[in-house]
DNA sequence: CGTTTGCTTGACAGCATTCAACGTTGGTGG
DNA sequence: CCACCAACGTTGAATGCTGTCAAGCAAACG
């Protein structure tokens, strides 16, 4: 039943409505050192023997050029639920990829109004913002406590110049980003609400199916006001489609359990919607 | 009054209405080959002479780097008014860098929606979209007579993995695109009709300004709908809202001429958005 | 167990869209 | 040179989607 393309470690046992994890916290009582004020993991765990490292930048990879990769990488950072991985202005140094939980990205203008500009799960990419200014230009928020692997920039730089492949992966994952973004772009200057929710929904029910999780069956980890921050919508909207695609059978909505009962029926809705 | 960083060679002389050049023509007549039925100018010209080359991709190198550059950008490709530079699913081979005239770039879903995405002028990147899946991800089309220069993205890979610099400057600007999409996910997320138009009108200023033209006489290249769909917005309403910005005092406007009268007034309006 | 935060729902208002008519511009060919 | 046509732009009136304001409920947290 769990199309799994690898097997994500302790996916939380028996609940019938939800098969993610709602913590991996088991790991994070593993020794850590401190860094700047910033936890840090001293373990090491090497991109190599990662489950994730055919979702994320090591895609593609020879072993020996994995095992350069691992002496890269040399330390992971824990980030507690509501704080910040990163803020707008910080300076940037790394980029992270998310190993275990789940980010949001927003940006904000200075009147004081802020748009969710992503959503990022494991094996995604943060920071890539950051190299345009050297500061980052976005704010990062664990929406769930989080482990990301800290990758310096320079030497990711440094090594993409040696091995060709990394270069490459690199670059397709910024490429993939711009990508993303023209969709959301044609999703927020072209569609209605429902459309938005339904193509939201869409997007991550196949992201986490990529990961090994159901298709059909989510947990949300991010609010009404969130997921409105992101499609261009305001929280009562999004909650009154939820209830609109529950009254049309298309989904049962328990809070932030979400279960799809008529796929095709959301994919009528939107015909579309990249990334 | 004309603050150039560079001379664009021959800016159309006397309009008052207008310091924005409205062909560049003069060049074309140079001798040209073709190449897969695509015109490609024969004459190198090269990056170490350009005068966009602070604007574009060679910024930041030094002579005998930007010699190895000449060596890889060997083309230049015409595109005429109204044709399209490469197309969705088309494969990728290259990036381009606008030399002269204006493109804009769209998405385009199932059911027939596009989107504006972009508009590109002198020394902007265009194709970035390409490295994610080999083939292109959107049009772009020009929006009048233009000239790009061809630049083998397998060469520019290989260039950047010897010359620091150029790795680090070609990332930079695929990192300011993803800046500058999440800007405009957060005008179209969060703002109105008249913010939207403010912001778009001081960011084209802004570009233009950049490339020695006024900040505050422009002949826009695009049309309202163009302008709509980038916006997220119909034709009518960007008419409408242009037509309010006027009996503010804001703007004067004719058809595509635009000359701002009271920046202070938009930038009022705006308070925000990057990119 | 109470407080806070998040979610749902209703009534109403407002901004942008839709539909329609008319005006303007630039190019083409008689 | 002028007429005509097509594409583009402007404006009005009416509709409708989403936002706003408000109230009540549910869940999470200490």
């Amino acid at each position: 039943m769990l199309n799994s393309i690898f097997p994500i470690t302790d996916v939380s046992g028996s609940s019938a409505s939800s098969n993610q994890p709602h913590g991996h916290h088991g790991e994070q009582a593993e020794s850590q050192g401190s860094c700047g004020g910033v936890k840090l993991d001293a373990f090491k765990v090497a991109c190599s023997s990662c489950n994730l490292r055919e979702l994320c930048l090591p895609v593609g990879l020879t072993q020996p050029q994995l095992s350069h990769l691992d002496s890269l990488v040399a330390a992971r950072r824990t980030v507690k639920r509501g704080d910040a991985l990163f803020h707008t202005g910080d300076a940037f140094r790394s980029v992270y990829a998310v190993r275990t939980g789940f980010f949001k990205t927003r940006v904000s203008s200075e009147d004081g109004r802020d748009q969710v500009t992503g959503f990022q799960m494991a094996g995604e990419l943060l920071g890539l913002d950051g190299i345009s200014t050297d500061r980052h230009a976005c704010d990062a928020i664990a929406l769930e406590d989080s482990q990301v692997c800290v990758i310096p920039y320079g030497q990711l730089e440094e090594l993409s110049r040696e091995f060709s492949d990394l270069q490459h992966q690199f670059h397709k994952i910024m490429s993939r980003e711009i990508v993303r973004d023209h969709g959301v772009m044609l999703l927020l200057g072209s569609m209605r609400a429902e459309e938005r929710l339904a193509a939201f929904l869409l997007n991550l029910t196949q992201r986490l199916h990529a990961r090994g999780f159901s298709a059909s069956a989510l947990v949300l980890r991010m609010t009404r006001e969130e997921i409105g921050s992101y499609l261009g919508l305001k929280l009562e909207t999004v909650s009154r489609t939820f209830s609109k695609f529950q009254d049309e059978g298309l989904l049962e909505v328990k809070q932030r359990d979400i279960r799809i009962t008529n796929e095709a029926g959301l994919r009528a809705l939107v015909n579309s919607v990249k990334g």
